[in-house]
RNA sequence: GGGCCUGUAGCUCAGGUGGUUAGAGCGCAACACUGAUAAUGUUGAGGUCCGUGGUUCGAGUCCACGCAGGCCCA
């Protein structure tokens, strides 16, 4: 019953064990099995399956399985749900590419219907390869039954959490800046802004320019802008409230009339060279050229000051609804450049409009007589509107390749200087993004969109997060903690198609606004509008309605004054689909129903750090907005895979990891281990082949050598699987590895519970090399190939046999295969991932035994490291080693081992008072520090100087005083054995060993016949004969070996299987070999017949 | 420009609350073992703990300022 199975194949087993898997729906089983258990909920957060899944996606996916993995295994209900991320940019972006279309295409060369049907076929294109992938790493979630964002159901509920939204007023319609392409006519994306060469420099007017002081005429306030055209826009000027400015008296450069100016003390120079100063204070001393200007500070004056001062505009088209034109303070100001004082123009900056609405300034523009917005005063095409009077119909830019274009920054400046207003002209090169498609500088440009009113909502989305347990916790605090506690609105509208569509119907002037919450609702409305007239038919009678645009697009409701409504042309941010997924995958609250809603919030969730901004934060708004919850409990982040550089991974770089090509030459298991233990999983991993190829060697190889030595063995002796004997009843070797193997368990499980599974698997690491394989199995082999068939024998393999069985319980999360492997082959009923996960064992450990059994390895390896300094092979046994008294009472029981791992014959315990030991006196630091504090160096410099018999005598008396401080030996002074003269002696962690390396006749002659067997088994194995085969054997040796060795017969025969020994006086007809260097012996060996 | 993370041996990483001579694995070198053998083991070499200041009797660890790399956001 017992299958060695070779060498280490793990790809091709797990082919296997996938096989078996699925013939036998184990992982279905797993998870119903716990069915009536409490439940883990777990979120799956939805991949996009429009491009191939990468490493990355592996290692977020082991994390994940893992988790579900072992919780299953701790007995809970653990249902995990794959799904699937459908909308968005990049499938458009995708789209457009293969189709070869710009987004103004869209609607006029090709349908909306058409492109949104590409991009739906185009969505899951690569969904078989995700499945593939899933299946071959052992992800475990159910692929059968996936959410899908752009399903129809999935869409409802998306709707019915907006239509939440606005009726608790947080969904609101407002201006944002946007950039924006006059010359295309549309808004561009961020990403279009990201592209390659969408920043160029452009050399553009900078100017400062005088703002002049309402209550003092001749008072100005310099600012500066690289913008003059947004100058019949400025609604405002900005300070740093904690800045320095100064008051300066000068003149009016071009004017030459006598003005007085304020600029912040930092920007001084920048317009007042020092020189100014001494000169006197008359126009003759103005240098246009040298930009030499004669100037005195008047007043020094913090901006907090400035703030609230009032001052008259530069134009006056129009007048605006409220008070503008007054200075405010905000906190992007800057002293880098230009005057420390800022031009506002909140409808061609984002900063501005921020700024401007904590202020209550309002943009400057046309409004309606309601005072609603209307319009900036560039309109979409780039040009001045009609009440800009001097400038009306100009281009702000050269949008038209017009020859003829005269720069309008150029008529402002000139109109500004012959006003006496402009302070200074200058040319200023800088990056400037420019629209991808026409190769024109994109505008900032106030464009309508749908907001969530999150900064409302701060507080409590702070206060929930702190409930919620980050992995690792500085990213909840800081990275999340932080954007959330300084959490702008969050802009819902995306002007594209392909997504789902804002459920929001609107009458052209604004007054009357719908949403619809569900297809019930919105099926109603339609009949009232076919009541009205105003549809003819009610598209969503069809059951195969899809509320995709364009088909939403055409469906007019009815406002109340009989007015028609249309719907809103945005679709939504795609974030907003997958924060959904709570609701939405289980078609809340349509299907399922409560609150909070069933299988809510999640236990646990698990993604990359990137999504801190993405998937993290609109999980969370949703969920606090809505229910007043977290939406999951526990979150673990992971870094990103880098190549082995630290190189980010790209197409471009070519450095990209294939994970199917990385599991089919190292497996699965090895891919995931790698991940795993390599670093923590919020650290950025630095992926390299290399290692991981030596992990299958270092942990996989090992386990399975370990694996392999026990089916052999268990096989020869047909070891039949027999209950754990009583711990006191086994060898102290045998209670050590059980020991450990529940010191293992404690610490596997804190681990895991603790999330932190790179400590999981480090720990197994170390035990399955260190304490498995190198101490336990290496100082055991004898007792599973020794002969008799006894219960020393049978305690041995039912040991190892536990150990093994337990081990793959406990790699079962992170390495799923192998563990189910040697589950199987170590007879184990079921699969390993259906196990309860194995509770430690307090009463099976024995502390004491450990830490003896650890300083009997070091004391081994002390030794070894001796034997290398005197020359003598391992072979040739030794009397004794020399170690102090005290180690008596640990070491005694567990001698036996030591000296058979290092070849002597006796231990001796040396009086700790002997002549052979010299020591050191030093101070305890950790106790001293405190209470002697800079005396300490004193104290270390004074115990140097003592005598040995000074030592002796503080050791008897049991403490020393000095400087009137009595201090005890052991508590504040620690006592070291140096060195025992005379003998070869090593220390090393306060362990201390000597070794006698004298070697007596007998000594020597054992040597021989240890020598003389190892020659033995080596012809046995060049003979080809099986481990188990007897033998007759013939020995032919020169003297004195020849007369030396006969007397060792016996163990001679017993070690090597001989039946019969001979010793040949004459020479045999076999070749010499090699003896002890000088000498030369003959070996002849016969296979026995086998007697039955 | 802001927030966060990281920096320890050639490589990958450990190093609670400050405390004696900073550790492990891999790789490398030498050796041993030869009944785990396409294995196994032992030993060894290898360090400016990113830098500069500071606090302290004492700093890899705490503080400040930098440098380098990364992520997210402007």
């Amino acid at each position: 019953m017992w299958q060695t199975l070779g060498p280490l194949r793990l790809p091709e087993w797990e082919k296997r064990i996938l096989a078996r898997w699925k013939a036998e729906n184990t992982f279905q089983r797993s998870v119903s099995r716990r069915k009536g258990r409490p439940s883990y909920i777990f979120y799956e957060g939805p991949p996009s399956a429009n491009g191939k899944p990468g490493i990355h996606h592996v290692f977020a996916r082991t994390l994940k399985d893992l988790v579900c993995r072992y919780q299953t295994m701790r007995g809970f209900y653990v249902p995990r749900r794959a799904g699937w991320d459908t909308h968005g940019l990049p499938v458009e972006l995708s789209v457009e590419k293969e189709l070869g279309l710009t987004k103004a295409d869209i609607g006029t060369k090709i349908s909306i219907a058409d492109y949104n049907a590409a991009c739906r076929a185009a969505v899951m294109r690569y969904k078989s390869v995700w499945d593939e992938l899933t299946e071959r790493m052992g992800y475990w979630v159910e692929l059968e039954n996936p959410y899908i964002t752009f399903e129809p159901a999935y869409i409802e509920s998306v709707w019915w959490l907006l239509k939440a939204f606005y009726e608790k007023g947080l969904l609101y319609k407002d201006y944002t800046i946007q950039p924006y392409s006059p010359a295309a006519g549309t808004a561009l994306s961020q990403h279009e802004l990201n592209l390659p060469g969408a920043y160029r420099s452009v050399r553009d007017p900078s100017i400062t320019v005088q703002f002049r002081s309402e209550e003092e005429p001749d008072l100005y306030f310099l600012a500066w802008t690289t913008t003059p055209w947004t100058l019949p826009s400025n609604a405002a000027l900005a300070v740093g409230a904690e800045f320095v400015y100064v008051e300066v008296e000068t003149f009016q450069p071009y004017t030459r009339t006598p003005v007085r100016v304020i600029l912040a003390e930092a920007a001084l120079a920048r317009y007042f060279p020092a020189e100014g100063e001494s000169l006197p204070l008359t126009p003759e001393a103005i240098d246009l050229r040298t930009g030499r200007l004669p100037y005195r500070i008047r007043e020094r004056l913090l901006g907090q000051k400035l703030v609230g001062r009032r001052y008259e505009p530069l134009f006056r088209y129009v007048e605006p609804p409220t008070e503008a034109w007054r200075i405010i303070a905000a906190d992007f100001v800057s002293l880098e450049e230009g005057t420390g004082i800022v031009h506002i123009a909140p409808t061609f900056g984002a900063d501005d409009l921020k700024a401007a609405r904590k202020e209550k300034i309002p943009p400057i523009g046309l409004y309606d007589e309601k005072g609603h917005f209307l319009s900036p005063l560039v309109d979409k095409e780039g040009k001045f509107v009609p009440q800009v009077t001097d400038f009306a119909g100009r281009y702000v830019k050269n949008y038209t390749d017009d020859p003829n274009y005269k720069s309008v920054d150029e008529d402002i400046s000139q109109h500004l200087r012959a006003r006496g207003l402009l302070f200074r002209k200058e040319t200023y090169e800088h990056n400037y993004p420019h629209c991808w498609r026409t190769d024109k500088p994109v505008l900032y440009y106030p464009v309508e969109a749908w907001f969530i009113r999150t900064s409302a909502l701060r507080d409590r989305l702070v206060a929930l997060n702190r409930t919620i347990a980050w992995y690792p916790p500085a990213i909840g605090e800081g990275r999340f903690g932080n954007w959330l506690e300084n959490v702008e609105d969050w802009n819902l509208s995306r002007s594209r198609f392909w997504g789902i569509p804002l459920p929001i119907w609107r009458t052209p002037d604004g007054r009357y606004t719908r949403c619809i919450g569900s297809f019930a609702e919105l099926r109603e409305a339609i009949e009232e509008a076919r009541r009205a007239g105003l549809m003819d038919r009610n598209p969503l009678g069809n059951p195969d309605f899809d509320p995709h645009r364009p088909y939403v697009d055409e469906i007019i409701l009815v406002a109340p004054d009989g007015s028609p409504m249309y719907r809103e042309p945005d679709v939504i941010d795609v974030w907003f689909d997958s924060g959904a997924m709570p609701y939405a995958q289980q078609h809340y609250p349509f299907t399922v129903r409560g609150n909070p809603p069933p299988n809510f919030p999640a236990d646990f969730i698990a993604e990359g750090v990137d999504q801190t901004r993405g998937w993290f934060y609109t999980l969370h708004v949703i969920a606090a907005a809505l229910f007043d919850s977290v939406a999951y409990k526990r979150v673990l982040v992971n870094g990103l895979v880098l190549d082995k550089d630290g190189n980010k991974m790209s197409k471009r770089l070519g450095n990209v990891v294939d994970p199917f090509a990385l599991m089919e030459r190292y497996g699965a298991d090895a891919t995931r281990w790698y991940l795993v233990s390599n670093a923590p999983p919020w650290e950025n991993v630095r992926f390299d082949e290399k290692r991981l190829a030596e992990k299958v060697r270092t942990f996989f190889g090992i386990l399975h050598n370990t694996y392999e030595f026990f089916a052999l063995y268990a096989g020869i002796d047909g070891y039949v699987p027999r209950p754990l004997p009583e711990p006191s009843t086994l060898a102290l070797i045998d209670r050590w590895l059980l020991s450990e193997t529940e010191k293992l368990t404690a610490e596997v499980e804190a681990a895991y519970e603790g999330y932190f599974p790179t400590q999981a698997a480090r720990a197994i690491e170390t035990f399955v090399t260190e304490k498995l394989s190198t101490w336990y199995v290496r100082l055991n082999r004898r007792r599973f190939w020794k002969g008799e068939k006894d219960a020393d024998k049978w305690a041995a393999f039912a040991v190892l046999h536990h150990t093994l069985v337990r081990l793959a319980q406990l790699m079962a999360p992170i390495a799923p295969f192998y563990a189910e492997l040697l589950w199987e082959h170590l007879g184990q009923e079921g699969s390993v991932h259906e196990s309860d996960f194995p509770q430690a064992d307090p009463t099976r450990r024995d502390e004491a035994l450990e830490e003896a059994m650890d300083k009997v390895r070091r004391l081994a390896s002390l030794l070894h490291s001796l034997r290398k300094q005197s020359g003598v092979r391992v072979r040739q046994p030794l009397a004794q080693a020399l170690v102090p008294a005290s180690y008596r009472l640990w070491l005694e029981p567990l001698a036996e081992l030591l000296l058979t791992e290092v070849n002597l014959k006796t231990l001796t315990y040396l009086d700790d008072h002997s002549e052979a030991v010299v020591y050191e006196l030093r101070p305890n630091y950790r106790t001293l520090g405190p209470q002697l504090g800079s005396r300490l160096p004193e104290l270390a410099r004074f115990l140097r100087t003592l005598s040995q018999m000074e030592i002796v005598q503080v050791l008897q008396r049991g403490s020393l005083t000095w400087e009137g401080e009595t201090l005890p030996v052991g508590e504040a002074l620690e006592v070291r054995a140096q060195a025992l003269p005379g003998w070869l002696y090593a220390s090393e962690g306060g362990l201390a060993v000597a070794l006698d390396t004298r070697i007596t006749p007998e000594l020597e002659q054992e040597g021989w016949a240890r020598e003389l067997i190892h020659h033995i088994q080596l012809a046995r194995k060049e003979a080809g004969l099986a481990v188990t085969d007897r033998i007759h054997l013939t020995l032919h040796l020169p003297e004195p070996y020849f007369s030396a060795l006969q007397s060792f017969s016996r163990v001679i025969a017993e070690e090597t299987l001989a039946e019969t020994l001979h010793w040949s006086p004459t020479p045999l007809q076999t070749s010499p070999i090699p003896f002890l260097d000088t000498e030369t012996l003959q070996i002849s060996i016969e296979k026995a017949y086998e007697h039955a």
